[in-house]
DNA sequence: GTTCTAATGTGCGCTAGCTAACAGAGAAGT
DNA sequence: ACTTCTCTGTTAGCTAGCGCACATTAGAAC
C-alpha cells in the first residue's frame, strides 16, 4: 500500500509562499506518528515542531491526582510546538498522538530562524497561535457549562474536520480521557447519538452518519472555534 | 488624594529596555479604568492595547444562553490586546474591568510597529502570550476537575497577586460570574473559608487573612500558572 | 475454532452544584 | 430615623455526572 505523502497536506505548510517553503523544504522530515506517541512530556524540551498531515495531536494537562483533560487539538490545519516560537521552549502540558498517521517535523532551530525573519511565516504562525488561543478559551468555557453529550458532539466534529473520512478510530475510553469525563459517561452519550442515528460505532470505530445532526446536538463552541479558524487563516495565500 | 502613577507599575512596561521604552513613552496614555468598563466586546475592534497598573482586566466568553466564564485575567503583570499582535484584530471574547484602577493604553498601530521591529518588545510580548496560554489551558482543566471552593481559592490568589493590598473589592455575585458558577455556590465556599479563618469579608470586600492557608486549600492550578509566569518572564531585564 | 483480552453496557448509590424562593442585614440616600 | 436597595445567608428539591461493581461481547491471538 503506497500512500503518497506531501507537505501540502498540512494547511500551514501549504500556505507558505514558494520562497519560504523552498528554504524549509530540505529540512522537512516525514515521520510516522503512532497512536499514543508522546511528542512532548510536561516540562520536556521541544526539539522539533510537528505539522500533522493525517495524524492528530492532542494537548493535555495531567493533574496530580491522575485526572486529565485535553484543552486543544492539532491536526492538518495546524502545528504543534508554538511554545518554541514564543520563547518558552517547553510547556506544563503533554502532547500525545490521538489519531495515528503521519506528519512532517522540522528542527526547532530551523523554524525559529525563519520565524525571526519576520516574514509571512511569522505572520502565519501568529495567526495560528491566536486560533489556538480561541480553541483553548472556548474549551475552558465549554468545560464549565455544557453537558457531556454536547461536548462529545463538539469533539467529534472538531476531530472529523481533521480527517479525510467520516470514520474515526477511537475507543470510548480514550475519548473519555480527552474530555476529562468517565468512560461510562461517554458510553451513555454515544449510545444516545447512535440511537437517534447520528453516529454508529463498534469497538474502537466511530462512523459519523449525520454531520448536520451532530452540529445541532453540539453546543455553540464547535462553530465558534471553526469560524474563528476560518476567519484567521482564510486570507493566507495557498500555493 | 494625589496618587503617583508610573508606567513602571506595569511589569511588562518596566521590563522594556530604555531605548524601546523611550520610543513608546510619548504615546502612553494614563487612563482610569472603572469597574465594569468593557474594553472590548466580543468581535469588537481593538484600537488600543492596555497595560494595567492598579486595575485588573478579565477575559470572558459570554454564551448564547447568557452564562459566562472567565478564562484569563490580566493585571499589572501583563497586557490586554495580544490579539492585535497576532494579527487577528479581534477575538470572540469580551474584556471587562474586574477591579477598578488605572492603566496605560497605547494606540494599536504604535505597539504593532514596535513589535514588527522584532526586538526585545517582540520577545517580551511573545513570552507573555505563552504565559497567557498556560493560564487559559489551566483554567480549562480546572473548570473540569476542581470544586468551586478550590477554584475560589485559586481565583483569590491570582487576583491578590495583582493587587498591592490583601483586600479586594468584589461582590460574591461578581466572583460567581467570573468563575461561571452560582452566586450561592460562592457564598457557601466563601463562608467556609471565613469559618476556618483564611479570609474575612463584608458586603463587597474580601480580606485575605491567611495566604498560605488559601494556597493549601487551592488546587494545584494556582501554582502551575504562577510558576509558569515566573519561569517565562523572570529573565526579562528590569530597568 | 477456542481462548482471552479489551471494549462496551448497565445498574446503584452518592455528591456537587443547580434552580428557585425568600429572609435578613449593611450601606446609602433623604 | 426611615426607606430603599443591594448584598449575603439559607432552605428545599432536583439533576448530571461520579465511583464502583460487574455483566456482556467483539475481535484479536493462538
Amino acid at each position: 500500500m503506497l500512500i503518497k505523502h506531501n507537505p501540502n497536506q498540512n494547511h500551514l505548510l501549504a500556505a507558505l509562499p514558494e520562497a519560504v517553503f523552498g528554504r524549509l523544504e530540505m529540512y522537512l522530515e516525514l515521520v510516522p506518528m503512532l497512536l499514543g506517541d508522546v511528542l512532548c512530556e510536561s516540562g520536556g524540551k521541544l526539539n522539533y515542531v510537528y505539522f500533522p498531515t493525517t495524524s492528530i495531536i492532542s494537548l493535555h494537562y495531567i493533574l496530580e491526582n491522575g485526572g486529565s483533560s485535553e484543552f486543544a487539538g492539532v491536526g492538518n490545519e495546524g502545528v504543534f510546538g508554538i511554545a518554541l516560537l514564543m520563547g518558552g521552549n517547553t510547556t506544563p502540558s503533554r502532547a500525545i498522538v490521538q489519531t495515528g498517521g503521519h506528519g512532517y517535523r522540522l528542527k526547532a532551530s530551523v523554524l525559529l530562524e525563519e520565524f525571526q525573519l519576520g516574514g509571512l511565516l511569522q505572520k502565519l504562525m501568529l495567526r495560528y497561535t491566536q486560533a489556538l488561543i480561541t480553541q483553548m478559551s472556548q474549551t475552558a468555557v465549554c468545560n464549565r457549562h455544557h453537558s457531556v453529550e454536547q461536548q462529545l458532539c463538539r469533539w467529534l466534529l472538531l476531530t472529523l474536520d481533521r480527517l479525510p473520512t467520516n470514520e474515526l478510530t477511537m475507543t470510548q475510553e480514550l475519548i473519555a480521557s480527552m474530555l476529562g469525563v468517565r468512560r461510562e459517561g461517554v458510553t451513555e452519550a454515544a449510545g444516545k447519538l447512535q440511537q437517534i442515528g447520528y453516529i454508529s460505532y463498534r469497538r474502537g470505530h466511530i462512523t459519523v452518519l449525520n454531520r448536520v445532526g451532530l452540529e445541532q446536538q453540539s453546543c455553540e463552541c464547535y462553530l465558534v472555534v471553526k469560524k474563528e479558524f476560518a476567519r484567521l487563516l482564510s486570507d493566507v495565500h495557498q500555493r
